[in-house]
DNA sequence: TGAATAGTGTCTATAAGACAATATCCC
DNA sequence: GGGATATTGTCTTATAGACACTATTCA
């Protein structure tokens, strides 16, 4: 095969052999799977998930609640096509944003060939709740994990009186692996603190932490751990307003700029 | 916007408004990007991490070292073309093969626009040799891993003497990758075991970690966290030729059929 | 003062690291 | 028997869980 023909074919990425070549072509290489980006924002408060959906308004899934997504443009990465999403859907930018699992079942979306890079979003629950939820197809879903620790599978999402949100296309396997994701994360990152505000209570983290992971833990071992890790720095304040003693305020050492 | 005009765009994943309408169409949505599989085919002996690389043939990087890919057909899963591709390009089947990352910057192909969603696979030593790594293209990649623990980054190539082997597209950080992923993957699951075959003495084990980890473990906490987990099974068999004592053989208990 | 949670100190159980002692194979 | 590694047992140290006790704030 000459360099001309690899031009020509425009997209031959492993010309290693004129087998490779012809197989590409037969499987019809002229025709290209669209490509999106979707993007799972969650937050948590009051022991419970949270993520950003969006009502369809158009079938298919027409009424069904969709997370935040886009095509991904020609010219831009796949972490700025998700931060775009992320700026346009929910008014968001410099959050902890990072690329989850891209899902490819060829019958994932009844239209036509859709493979989408799912990201996933953390933020504390003030700039959650600050999102354009006022719009009338933005939704705030409930997220109800039917699995123990890090099993995996899809979760369901609910509205906040309980009652069932019917989720498009694979979004709620996207979710699930989210919460899979950020479980494991929690065993050995300080991943956490992206739920929080910039300064919180030892308290704070560790509902954070059960939230997450969906069951209490100890409290003097986690405080013990948090303690010693050194992610933890003191400001020497403490929280008010509070009917009891007020506990110190923490900060994450190495907070990067948001 | 109808749905008429959302069939007729054909891919329309997210019509949640028309802005989001007229944003995807601005954005030149009949044009796709290509997308392919790469996959990172890894094996462990002699304290060392290989790697499957093909010789490229054609520019760019013509006679750089890839990793053997593919293009992602219309009708197939991205699991399938990838499990395609290891029995296309090595000759595989059945072996662990689990997606890794997806890598899409617009710059890492300098013909056209092409998003690879990778792979990583991890075989015995000897179904790795079995390759055929006869044929002229084909060739095994020492993998020096440049940085510790779970730090991450690029690695690079060498033959078995040492020599760097030039790398084409952005597949040192595809292995990289796969590096950092399979060394996390180790605290937590019994992954070491696909590096080795069905049966397998506990020093062999102890050694694939070192391996992968890239640094000595503690034998004897080793041996016992192994016994402890339940995820071994002795077979009564003993290893043999050995010139000291022989160590008795085990098999991982759940081992998917392979 | 009482309610409520923060924070400290101590004891116990479990897992990891160190190391010595014994076992078993081939030569 | 000698060389080499397997396997067992014991001691020490670090960490996690349990729990009692003291501290501090507001109502």
């Amino acid at each position: 095969m000459s360099d001309v023909a690899a031009n020509v074919l425009g997209t031959q990425v492993d010309a290693d052999s004129e087998e490779a070549f012809l197989q590409a072509y037969d499987a019809g290489e002229f025709e290209h799977p669209s490509v999106t980006v979707d993007v799972a924002l969650l937050s948590a408060w009051e022991h419970q998930l949270f993520t950003l959906v969006i009502r369809r308004a158009e079938h298919p899934f027409r009424g069904c609640w969709a997370l935040p997504g886009g095509f991904v443009g020609m010219q831009e990465s796949l972490d700025e096509a998700a931060a775009r999403v992320l700026r346009d859907k929910a008014g968001l930018e410099g959050v902890f944003l990072e690329q989850l699992y891209t899902f490819g079942d060829p019958q994932r979306d009844p239209r036509t060939r859709v493979i989408t890079v799912a990201y996933y979003a953390l933020v504390d629950s003030a700039r959650f709740r600050g999102v354009n939820v006022d719009e009338a197809d933005r939704g705030v879903a409930v997220i109800d994990v039917p699995w123990e620790a890090e099993t995996g599978g899809p979760v369901e999402f609910a509205d906040e009186q309980g009652g069932t949100l019917l989720t498009a296309f694979d979004h709620s396997a996207i979710v699930g692996m989210a919460v899979k994701r950020i479980r494991g994360k929690l065993n050995y990152t300080p991943v956490g603190f992206q739920l929080l505000p910039l300064e919180f209570t030892l308290r704070d983290l560790q509902v954070v932490h059960e939230t997450v992971r969906g069951h209490p833990v100890n409290k003097d071992s986690f405080r013990r751990r948090m303690l010693a890790s050194g992610e933890l720095e003191a400001t020497g304040r403490r929280q008010g307003d509070v009917g009891h003693r007020p506990a110190e305020l923490y900060r994450f050492a190495r907070r990067s700029a948001v």
